[in-house]
DNA sequence: TGCATGTCAATGCATTTGCATCTATAACGG
DNA sequence: CCGTTATAGATGCAAATGCATTGACATGCA
């Protein structure tokens, strides 16, 4: 009488599902919690940390892309409009005509730090808080070998 | 001389960004095989599964949104394109004149099976080949306590 | 019954995304 | 040096998505 014939759940099929739904859960929580202050989303923030690692001479977009797994396109458009809240200038590229150099602006690190705020407690709520104990690591390193 | 002030990363960020990570890793490793297969999207398995589930009688939509964590308007544009491609009828619902019946065609039928094929191979590939002996399990266990 | 309120599902409209392509410049090979 | 090919980044257009709202019906309550 046919015993779920097809549609058959085996251990990495339960993993994907979990892992799925955590995912999605954890990432609700941080942008409900960043909206709810007003701030930008996630990307932003993504974005607004890695300008900041340049430090002042600033860096390049593929630099970033590299780090971020945006499509190129994407990052693009993202930087463009990061530009356009005046969290970031784009300049002209001395060494390379092609590019041109990102740099954050003050009111790019103090947005990114505000956020960070939120982001943290967010995290603690859907993450630290829900694993107790030492379990922590261990999830980091069974995590790890999906890479 | 300032030790990463802002930036801090503690346990739960670093959770965060390996989920994250881990997240989009397998599900571009099914959604690549499903793609070079030439087979629909892994959004269009979830919701064929889902019909599938009802049998002849079929089922209604707020059963299936329910199961697969869409917003109701994107509910309703798949199964609009699942209807399309002739893998569903929507039929008026006899017991409540506000909704359909949602019932899988045999061609509907036809393409989840071969789609789990490709999914479930995938998915030992991107979930099962990495995880050695049982610490499968364990997984699992610790991604449940994030739900 | 009759009206207010709630629920199911679809859709118009604005925004965002993905894909392909484009422009500009660099790097290479002869 | 020139022509070819490669790379950085932007963008036009079509498709997908989010949000708000609608239409149709159900439900609850006076």
């Amino acid at each position: 009488m046919a015993q779920t014939p097809d549609i058959s759940n085996d251990l990495a099929t339960d993993i994907w599902v979990r892992l799925s739904r955590a995912h999605m859960k954890v990432q609700a929580s941080i942008e409900a919690a960043l909206k709810a202050a007003g701030l930008p989303s996630l990307a932003w923030y993504d974005a607004l940390r890695e300008l900041e690692r340049f430090g002042p001479e600033g860096g390049r977009a593929f630099e970033v892309q590299a780090r971020l797994l945006l499509p190129q396109y994407g990052l693009s458009r993202l930087l463009g409009k990061l530009e356009k809240a005046g969290y970031l200038v784009r300049k002209n590229c001395a060494e390379d005509g092609r590019g041109k150099r990102l740099v954050i602006t003050d009111q790019g690190k103090r947005v990114r730090r505000k956020m960070w705020r939120v982001y943290r407690a967010a995290l603690k709520r859907a993450v630290g808080d829900k694993l107790p104990e030492n379990d922590g690591p261990l999830l980091l390193a069974l995590l790890e070998r999906l890479k």
